[in-house]
DNA sequence: ATCAGTGCAAAACATTTGCAGCATG
DNA sequence: CATGCTGCAAATGTTTTGCACTGAT
């Protein structure tokens, strides 16, 4: 169910791989870097944003949290994630495949949860080589009802 | 690899259940059905509105579209696909589970290739029953380089 | 001093909604 | 002939872009 933070580390290594890539430093890169750092799950560009403003090191206009958003991505640093709803989610991307996982959605009360499960990647990775498709990656998401939602809707039809 | 057509009595389940929910017959959504019914794999709003234009049985405004969309949804006669690119996609789904399949998605040319694979559904199901929350739907979508765009990529590392 | 990085405002999208008129049951 | 269905246009919400200014190297 690895929900674990992402390591305080992958800040440094986004850092260097965009240095790397020949990006100079910059305030709102950092903070949304090292935001992302610190979540246990996909964020949007709203919460992103939102949360900068609140409790981050600074406020980053929303235009940079797209544009750093769009770089990271392009890195391969963060995945985005889609889960309906129209909007996209992000979220950090270790080097080594770990915290790897994937996404249950509650379609009554649009909380995202994370989870892993090791035979599911085993049977996507064989699956992967059985097409005749060059996959890079790959998303899963489970949809349905929470604990809670499911709980309350079970009440309802009863009452 | 199951990319058959829907069959064409997919529309008419489709009315019924309509019919049944209390919908009146319309021209609009008659079109659109009748389109998702002819479809290999799923089509976006956009894709449904300029069909409908040029070669469907009429033309269809686009609000309508969205709302003939919104009704198969919640009647879960259709199934809304999001492979990224900030437009969601719309496909037939059949009564008996039949047809049912996931998306590679081409992230250089946006093509959208439908697949199908047991081993992948049985695992699915078992992880739905391992995870606490009452899983209603699952989406599986592998991106990377189709046959075409893989070619295309490796040709230009070489030259 | 250069040129990447950033903020702001406006534009470009996909999607939803309000409302007036048409058509089904 | 009442009410659901539809088209049009305007509103909404997310993401992108243009441009002037700030700041890193």
């Amino acid at each position: 169910m690895s929900d674990e933070l992402a390591p305080p580390d992958w800040a440094a290594h986004a850092a260097e791989r965009l240095a790397g890539a020949g990006y100079r430093r910059g305030g709102a890169r950092k903070a949304v870097i090292d935001l992302l750092a610190a979540q246990a799950c996909a964020l949007s560009a709203f919460e992103i944003e939102e949360a900068l403003k609140r409790t981050g090191e600074r406020p980053v206009a929303r235009a940079s949290v797209y544009r750093v958003i769009d770089e990271l991505e392009q890195l391969k640093l963060i995945a985005r994630i889609d889960v309906g709803h129209g909007i996209s989610r992000y979220e950090a991307v270790h080097p080594d495949g770990h915290h790897h996982h994937h996404h249950l959605v509650c379609d009554d009360c649009e909380k995202v949860i994370p989870f892993a499960d090791d035979e599911l990647e085993r049977t996507i990775h064989r699956v992967a080589d059985r097409v005749a498709f060059d996959v890079a990656e790959h998303e899963i998401v489970l949809h349905g009802s929470c604990g809670d939602c499911g709980r309350r809707r079970r009440r309802q039809l009863i009452g």
